[in-house]
DNA sequence: TGGATATGACTCTTGGGTAAGTTACCACGG
DNA sequence: CCGTGGTAACTTACCCAAGAGTCATATCCA
């Protein structure tokens, strides 16, 4: 039978996963797991479907190797800025600094650990798991340090404190994504003004 | 052909609909549109597929029937909050207080309105936009009320900023719907020790 | 020539949606 | 007091599209 377009491209493995990952990431990250079809992001790279599973076994697989490419990049910066000496607002304010310029081309990398659509049980959730915790485990230690200022060591009102944290993060991450023309620079500024505009000008 | 559990329950379509509302509302709510079937919500009514259809002729009608059913609900609640004389930080508090009073049974509602699986396109996404902007706008005023207190009056300021206000409350919502056992008054009395562990316990 | 790179054309499952029919209730004429 | 027909409440069994996953095969290069 004929088959036109099968055959090597001349493309490596490693390249071609490299491509597969970025474009699934952005998918991933912009529609969630469950609204993005592997078809589709067979189709923007401009290969087949049958490739992908050959490389990454699953849809789930597929993400995993997402997971694993955006999270240690997060995972490490924000591990940096904590081993720093800054602490309560202003340790929030580097990590979200660190963020921006971090994600300035890639903003979508945050909702992949974040992804209400991801299947909740099984190796997907674990892996999933273990990176939202790490990311929550040092969030919630600047929160605790935080509150831990004003006297307050409350492990649930620590907990809730994470949670809103961790929200106010995404809803930025939101609206970034919703203003593609702002540089992680203004967006800084941006927060800054609105730290401000609660504050007053005293804290920075 | 012989139809055992045919035939009617003696159940009037008012009752039967707010039901099915009731049951739909918190799938939708807690599992999001995409992941939520018109298959489970029968089998969790006790009733069958096609009743439903029958009544809300799809699911994105079911769908818009919650969003009517709720949205009256919390718009009314905060119009009535943004109608007093609170300003600033005060205001936003006395929304707080008033959602955790009024979604204390149905905390799920809130989930609803900021369903990021929900349709993007079509009627529904009209439906959702108009509550959500009804939402939107309020949380707006109020933010542009605070940001005027401390002379920024930048749009995208004032953008970003209801963005995260938004995000703030999602996110308490999201915590309270983890900690069933936490009552409307315990969640408030938790917002103000964290809002104290902020600011100072001068502004209350 | 064998292994890596690749694909067209399937299968199978899930879930939205429908067709057609069944049962219970009730109003009304005899 | 009893049919009897109309309607509201309900179900079983199906259709169909979309999307995850697979198989057999084809091409290319060292």
């Amino acid at each position: 039978m004929v088959r036109p377009n099968a055959g090597t491209k001349g493309v490596p493995r490693v390249d071609r996963e490299g491509q597969i990952l970025e474009i699934a990431s952005e998918q991933f990250g912009t529609l969630g797991f469950a609204a993005t079809s592997v078809a589709a992001v067979a189709e923007k790279a401009g290969i087949s479907k049958p490739l992908i599973y050959n490389y990454f076994t699953s849809k789930e697989g597929l993400y995993e190797a997402c997971l694993d490419r955006g999270g240690a990049i997060l995972a490490e910066e924000i591990e940096r800025i904590a081993a720093g000496d800054a602490v309560g607002i202003e340790r929030g304010m580097q990590t979200l600094g660190g963020m921006f310029s971090l994600l300035e081309s890639q903003r979508y990398l945050w909702r992949l650990f974040f992804d209400t659509t991801a299947p909740s049980t099984g190796p997907i959730a674990d892996s999933i798991a273990s990176y939202a915790d790490r990311i929550g485990k040092l969030a919630e230690e600047g929160v605790a340090e935080l509150m831990a200022l004003a006297d307050n060591t409350d492990p649930l009102d620590v907990s809730a404190m994470t949670t809103v944290w961790l929200g106010i993060v995404d809803s930025l991450m939101g609206w970034w994504l919703e203003h593609p023309d702002e540089s992680a620079e203004e967006m800084m500024q941006r927060c800054i003004r609105l730290l401000t505009a609660l504050f007053g000008d005293t804290s920075l």
